[in-house]
DNA sequence: CAGTTTAATTACTCTATTGTTATTAAACAT
DNA sequence: ATGTTTAATAACAATAGAGTAATTAAACTG
């Protein structure tokens, strides 16, 4: 007897779907350059260092998944983070992340006598 | 001037590590199948419907990775999920695809005049 | 209208990862 | 010791995804 109910299958997938959206280091500073503010391509491009089409097709991956919107004036399109979620998210993995590598140099200075 | 501080490549890509942990549905359904309890991988593996190969492959991916952690015991092997923080953020990320799907069924409901 | 800027799309290569099969290793049972 | 069970590993095929270069499309500018 487990007292979890067992996941349907549709549900992880979708879930994997959604954290593989933050599984890209390039999203990951995408999203981290929108912040709160809307920008445009343009700008995300020169602040990436990588080719317009690539920030393009990341963007477009993260709108179609929800968590941006788009707003088209004159020749750019601009982007905004829709779900908040988002840097909830990352900060309790960034936190995580950051107390194990604490821990990892505790535990090192410990085995090797301070 | 932007006032979020932007993060070093080094985060960005172990933050992106971490969620590539969970963006793969087989390690989610190992995750959800594991809960509170540890379990051997022959209980996994009839659980799961996959090889022994890939269920093996899969735990020694999140053991690696700090997530869960490894009990020998004869010839079985125990894994336990050592990160509960996994939990908090499969279930901010199913209620929120939850609350979207809800909107998008109202959503739906509304164009089609009730 | 011609030229420019900005973004999206297409076609392509390259790399990483999943899942399978087969094999190896280790602990136990008879 | 032999055979059995359990898990880890290696080798491989198939797939998915990132990044690039080139092209297309759309909205401005002169």
């Amino acid at each position: 007897m487990n007292s979890v109910k067992s996941v349907p299958s549709e549900v992880l997938q979708q879930v994997a779907e959604y954290f593989s959206l933050l599984s890209e280091p390039m999203r990951l500073r995408l999203l981290n350059l929108l912040g709160d503010d809307e920008k445009c391509v343009q700008e995300l491009v020169e602040a990436t260092q990588t080719s317009q089409a690539n920030v393009s097709k990341h963007l477009k991956i993260m709108w179609q998944a929800g968590i941006l919107t788009r707003r088209s004036a004159g020749t750019s399109a601009y982007y905004r983070i829709e779900d908040d979620m988002i840097f909830e998210l990352c900060s309790l993995v960034r936190d995580r992340l950051a107390t194990r590598i604490e821990q990892q140099a505790l535990h090192f200075r410990v085995v090797n006598g301070k």
